[in-house]
DNA sequence: AAAAAAAGTGACTAAATGGTCAGGAAATTG
DNA sequence: CAATTTCCTGACCATTTAGTCACTTTTTTT
C-alpha cells in the first residue's frame, strides 16, 4: 500500500541511473540546450518517452543530475579542523580536488556550464549549504594565520585560485590536450597535482608534506 | 568599381559593430544554442533578417565574434625576453589577464563555453598560433629556472595555473557573487589581483615587485 | 489469479527557430 | 541624374524538439 517502488532497487532505480548517466555524458558535451531529449534517449538506449516517464521534462532531468553532481563535491576538507595541520589538510584538499577533475571531468564541466550561465539551479544552494561551507573554512584558515602556523593570505581568494586551478583541468581539457598534443594521463595528472600543491603551499609559507613531494601518494 | 564597401566606416561597419556587441551579451549569458537569432536581433535593435544580412548565418557571426574575441588575449607577456626580469614579467601578466577578466567578463565566458564545448572552432588556433607561443613563453621560463632566476617549477602548469586562476574571476563570477553576498568591484579585483601575484610568485621562489605590493597600480 | 500499480511506447502536436526570398528604399558613384 | 551598389525587411518555410496522450505490457500485491 505504501508505495516503497521506485527508489527500490527495482526495475526503475536502474533505468534512472542508466539515464542520468546518459544525461551527464551528452549534457556535458553539448550543454543544457545543445543536448535533446532523443540525444539522450539514443545514448540510454531507451525510447524518448520512457526519459520523459521517469523524469517529468527535461529541466526536471537536469536538476536531478545537477543534485547527483552536487554530492560528489565532498572531500577531506570537509572535515578539518584549526587543530589539523594546514600544509597537510590544504595538499589533501587540493589533491582531492584534483582527483575528482581527473575521474569526473563531465561533472566538472556541467557545474562549470551551469555557473558560466548564471548558475540559475544553483543560487539557492550557493546562498545557503555553500556559503556555510565556505565561511568555515574560511574561519579555519584564519584561525591557522593568527596562530602563526601560516602566511596570512586571504582564506577566501585562496579558495577560489584552489578550485580555479583544479577544476581548470576538467573544464578546458580540450585547450590542454591541444597544447600538449595529447591528452593527460594519469600520471600527467599527479605531476600536474604535484606541481600545484608545491606551489599553493609555498604561496602560504607552508611546506610540502613528504607524501605530495615526489612520486604519487 | 573596386568596392572597398562594408570595411569602411561606412553604416555597415557601425551595424556590424552593434550587432558583435549584442551578440557578445546573449552569447555570454545564454551559450551559443541557448541563443536565438531573434534575441541578439531584440538586443541590438534590429530586424531579424538584418543580422542575417551582415553575418551570413548564426554560425557567420559566432565565428567572427570568436575571432574579435581572441585578438583581446594580447599582453605585454608577448613580448617578454630572457633578459627581462621573472618577477615583473609574471606580475605584470597577471595583472594583464586580471584587468581582462574585469574588462571583458563576457568575452571570457564565451571563450571558456568553446573550450568547454571541445573548442570545435579554436582547434586550428590552438594547434599553430596558440601552441607557438605558449613553446615559445615555456622556453624563456625555462631559461630563467637554469640561470637560477627562479624556483624549479614546470613551466607549462605554471601557465595553466595562470589561465585557471585569472579566468576564474570572470567565469565563476555568479558564483562568487553568491558567496561574497556582492558582486566584485575594482577595488576588490585589484585585491584579489595582489593575492594572486603574491600566490604565484612565492611558489616560484620570487618576490613581489613594488607595485605589487600594497595598493594597486 | 485477480487487481492494482508501475513500466513502456508509437503517434501526434504546438511552439520555436534558422534561414530564404523577392522586392523595395537609401546611399554612392560616374 | 541615372545607374549601380549597398542596405533593409516582411512574409514565408522546413526542421527540430519538448512534451502529451491514449493505450499496452509487465510487475507487484493481496
Amino acid at each position: 500500500m505504501v508505495s516503497k517502488s521506485k527508489m527500490d532497487g527495482s526495475i526503475g532505480a536502474k533505468n534512472k541511473q542508466k539515464i542520468l548517466a546518459a544525461a551527464e555524458k551528452a549534457f556535458a558535451t553539448y550543454g543544457f540546450k545543445g543536448t535533446s531529449v532523443q540525444q539522450i534517449a539514443d545514448e540510454a538506449e531507451l525510447p524518448k518517452t520512457n526519459i520523459l516517464y521517469y523524469f517529468k521534462s527535461k529541466q526536471g532531468l537536469y536538476a536531478a543530475l545537477l543534485q547527483d553532481i552536487m554530492s560528489l563535491w565532498n572531500s577531506r576538507f570537509d572535515q578539518v579542523t584549526e587543530n589539523d595541520d594546514p600544509a597537510e589538510s590544504l595538499a589533501d584538499y587540493i589533491n582531492d580536488k584534483m582527483t575528482m577533475s581527473r575521474t569526473h571531468p563531465q561533472a566538472s564541466k556541467i557545474f562549470a556550464m551551469e555557473v558560466l550561465n548564471g548558475a540559475p539551479y544553483l543560487h539557492k544552494y550557493f546562498r545557503s549549504e555553500h556559503v556555510a561551507w565556505t565561511d568555515g573554512r574560511i574561519e579555519i584558515l584564519n584561525h591557522w594565520i593568527k596562530q602563526g602556523k601560516m602566511k596570512a593570505v586571504d582564506p577566501q581568494y585562496l579558495l577560489f585560485n584552489i578550485w580555479a586551478c583544479t577544476q581548470h583541468y576538467a573544464d578546458f581539457s580540450s585547450q590542454i590536450t591541444s597544447l600538449r598534443g595529447k591528452a593527460m594521463k594519469r600520471a600527467d595528472f599527479d605531476e600536474a597535482t604535484r606541481q600545484l600543491i608545491q606551489l599553493v603551499l609555498s604561496g602560504c609559507g607552508l611546506s610540502v608534506p613528504k607524501k605530495y613531494q615526489e612520486s604519487a601518494e
